[in-house]
DNA sequence: AAAGCAAGCTTTTTT
DNA sequence: AGCTTGCTTT
């Protein structure tokens, strides 16, 4: 008996047609991991496969980390040397190593959406390219999906033709192009085209991949863009031993170019494909699996199929209408508390999915009430945060110093009097010249219009940098980060950043601590640590990446992240019109039907998420966005037949819920389950859980919650006890605060004051910035003259003579 | 230069 | 509602 025989038919057959393209369609937990690295497996055992000939891609992190495991445990010899990686991961290895092919460095940076949408507010700033029906938004995305698309900046420009909206979104494309070039820096979806074009320009580079990678497998296949596509084409065109794994019922990405005809025409493109679907699952009950298929059979052109299990029946689905966001958060963490008593379930056996990252704070304000431990996926990234994204500029300009977006975001942090105006100077001068804005601080003493001080401070700054690049020759990475903290005095500066000084810093602190101990662990797991290899991997994390099931703790998640996971327990929260599916997508509706079926996914892959229990919840009503709304219950709920259900609405059980439709005001609902009435009441006082200890402060409760242990971005319920302990801090805080002030008040007493103004009303004055304008009043002040001035091109300004320095003309 | 304040936007999802 | 942003104020 070989370890293949405990597969299925279909799973076999899987694994046994190993040449040519294959298309496995596998339903939400067929065993599709198992799938891949049994054929991973078969392919090196049986058919004699070199293991480096073997090529795994995978979407996330955790995916490609999960598989190799398994992998490494079935493969007999030289597991190590197949490549199991992400997309993104696999592109940056290949452009390490050839981007100097298409005009990069390969040292290149690699830019996170926050960082393209600076560079390209700048770009749209400096040439007016936003309105009212054109945002920084509409731009960053219209770029992105070009990309996905392979259509580079000048191809864009000349699709655009005289179609003004895309002529400017054009502009910001050329633009935002030569900035990352210039930057030696490229953005997520860069790392693919880029790999493309390589591909494309130099085919001794490709085949040479070809060779290498004769047999290629991708996992999540429904979720690949166009980019992907094509990169995975060029690589299989040689031996096209291409096997693909994915499931068109879960293709949930579309929002961000994700094409699911990939899919769905892989058989048009590959005519001599081989084609199998799994359908038998192995994860949950029988009465899941029929809600999930009832569900998404209201989907259309997908392809045929249909979950079924072995397994018995199993409970049937619960669904819950609760009259608030807040009841629905009570219910849910009640409901676990009585699990976990009744000995059901462990924490980390139950998770709680919705659809916005926005619903997770109900939740877990109630979860921090009721002590119950949580671990929190995405949401604010790790790696957004601002300290980290300091501290990772300085780290990113050490390395390499091109990059002018990381250098001009510390060069004024901690502050250096380097203001917004000599930053200009030495950008205009910077880009005058051809140079990087690193460069031009160096030789800041060449700079015209740049006062002594200032150059000095520049000069200064660019010698701190060389004096870090010595640290990084002679010290680990560690301590390099370890002396730039201190040697830039950035904890003193945390403190002074934030006015809640009572738990806000501490934070930010711990998350530098964090990152310190990311970086030692980098170190620590690397044969040849490198900073630029920090940064890439650092660059490449996703917020789920992170999540273990070593800790025993509930997770909280959108359904997005919760795709590949599985639980004994899932509540899906927020199961309402105008939320899940959410109001933008049923705005247009009719314009654009994929929309709503890429919900119905959605809500697919979350029923499919449960093992054993599954509960659907929803609120009648909900604040969002401010406004007390009024939903009703979700399609996706009213889509499975009500006999399929266990409605526990009310306790005494018996009440139905009513339909798709909603309530209004006036209506009167459950009056003997608390009164909506009564339930405004609770809106308008916090989120309403009375006097506890934590409900002080709900928010800032669970902000101190969120805080970065065990080596991972997720945030865990902390205990309400902290307030105590610090309770003197503030007060030591305060009084920090107060000498600063009493200080700079000091200072000001000695600056510029009363002096005796040169021009009077109707003079013509000169503005630094305003340039030339006529006087029109001058009022004298306690401390200095208000002084209003028409300004020919800025119009009417008021300003206070000592700032202002105009000059008499 | 930096603090303080009003305005507007957001969040649907993220490698 | 909460957060970021830009403008005003000192």
């Amino acid at each position: 008996m070989s370890i293949y025989d405990t597969l299925n038919s279909e799973q076999k057959k899987a694994v046994l047609e190993t040449d040519g393209p294959v298309l496995i369609l596998a339903g939400a937990g067929s065993g599709k991991t198992r799938v891949l690295t049994h054929r991973i497996a078969y392919l090196i055992d049986e058919c004699g496969v070199n293991p480096w000939n073997i090529l795994a891609i995978t979407f996330t992190n955790k995916a490609a980390g999960e598989m190799r495991d398994r992998v490494d445990k079935i493969v007999g010899f030289g597991s190590e040397s197949i490549w199991v990686a992400t997309f993104h991961s696999t592109c940056v290895r290949i452009l390490r190593r050839y981007a100097d092919k298409i005009g990069y460095e390969n040292n290149f940076t690699i830019y996170d959406s926050d960082d393209s949408k600076s560079v390209l507010k700048d770009i749209c700033k400096r040439y007016q390219l936003e309105s009212q029906q054109l945002k920084l938004r509409n731009i960053q995305t219209a770029i992105s999906h070009a990309k996905d698309n392979c259509v580079d900046a000048h191809e864009y420009a000349t699709a655009a033709g005289t179609e003004y909206r895309k002529q400017r979104i054009a502009k910001a494309y050329l633009e935002y192009e030569s900035t990352l070039k210039k930057n030696n820096a490229m953005d997520f979806d860069d790392l693919l085209l880029n790999t493309v074009k390589l591909f494309r320009d130099n085919p001794e580079i490709l085949k040479q991949y070809q060779e290498r990678f004769r047999y290629i497998m991708v996992d999540e296949y429904q979720d690949t863009n166009n980019v992907q596509f094509e990169f995975i084409r060029l690589l299989a065109d040689r031996y096209k031993n291409l096997c693909v794994v994915g499931d068109d019922d879960q293709s949930i990405y579309r929002f961000r170019g994700a094409n699911i005809r990939n899919i769905l025409d892989f058989e048009k493109v590959y005519p001599n494909a081989f084609v199998v679907k799994l359908e038998q699952n192995y994860r949950s009950t029988q009465s899941i699996l029929d809600a999930a298929n009832c569900v998404i059979k209201n989907n259309f052109g997908r392809k045929e199929k249909a979950l079924w299990t072995d397994e018995g029946k199993g409970e049937p689905v619960r669904f819950k209408r609760c009259n608030t966001g807040p009841e629905e958060a009570e219910f849910i963490a009640s409901d676990i508390v009585k699990l976990k008593k009744q000995g059901r379930a462990d924490y980390k056996d139950i998770a709680v999915l919705y659809r916005t990252n926005a619903q997770s704070r109900l939740i877990e304000e109630r979860f921090v009430y009721e002590g119950i431990p949580y671990d929190l996926v995405g949401g604010v990234n790790f790696y957004g945060r601002r300290e980290i994204k300091d501290l990772l500029a300085y780290l990113k300009t050490i390395d390499s110093g091109a990059d002018d977006l990381s250098v001009r975001r510390i060069i004024n942090v901690p502050k250096r009097g380097i203001g917004a105006t000599s930053i200009e100077h030495v950008q205009n001068y910077a880009d005058k010249i051809n140079i990087s804005f690193l460069k031009a601080c160096e030789e800041a003493d060449m700079i015209p219009g740049l006062n002594k001080s200032a150059m000095a401070k520049c000069v200064a700054f660019a010698n701190m940098i060389r004096v870090f690049r010595a640290y990084e020759k002679e010290c680990t990475l560690e301590q390099l980060l370890q002396r730039v903290i201190r040697e830039i005095n950035y904890l003193d500066y945390l403190a002074t950043i934030d006015d809640n000084a009572d738990t806000e810093d501490n934070e930010r602190e711990q998350n530098v601590d964090e990152l310190i101990s990311k970086m030692a662990a980098y170190e620590e797991k690397e044969d040849e640590p490198t900073l630029t290899g920090f940064l890439e991997e650092v660059a490449l994390v996703a917020d789920i990446d992170n999540v273990s099931d070593d800790d025993d703790k509930v997770l909280l998640m959108t359904l997005h992240s919760a795709k590949g996971l599985e639980f004994d327990h899932v509540y899906l929260a927020g199961m309402e019109e105008n939320l899940f599916p959410s109001y933008m997508t049923l705005m247009n509706e009719d314009s654009d039907p994929e929309g709503v079926e890429e919900e119905r996914r959605l809500a697919y892959v979350g029923i499919t998420r449960a093992r054993k229990q599954l509960t659907l919840c929803c609120a009648k009503a909900r604040m969002t966005r401010g406004q007390l709304q009024y939903n009703g219950v979700s399609r996706f709920v009213t889509e499975i037949p009500r006999e399929m259900l266990n409605d526990i609405s009310v306790s005494d059980g018996g009440f139905l819920f009513d339909g798709g439709e909603s309530i209004n005001d006036d209506d009167d609902i459950d009056l003997d389950t608390g009164s909506i009435f009564k339930k405004k009441m609770d809106f308008s006082k916090s989120t309403g859980y009375g006097a506890s200890p934590v409900a002080k402060s709900p928010y800032a409760g669970t902000k101190a919650a969120v805080s970065y242990s065990g080596g991972r971005p997720v945030a865990k319920a902390a205990p309400a006890k902290k307030r105590a302990v610090p309770k003197d801090k503030p007060f030591i805080a305060g009084a920090a605060a107060t000498h600063k002030k009493a200080g700079i008040t000091g200072l000001k007493k000695g600056m510029p004051g009363m002096e005796i103004l040169d021009y009077g009303v109707g003079d013509r004055v000169l503005h630094v910035k305003y340039g030339t304008g006529v006087v029109k009043e001058i009022v004298k002040e306690p401390r200095d003259y208000k002084v209003t001035v028409d300004f020919d091109e800025f119009g009417q300004k008021i300003m206070f003579a000592a700032f202002a320095k105009l000059k008499k003309l």
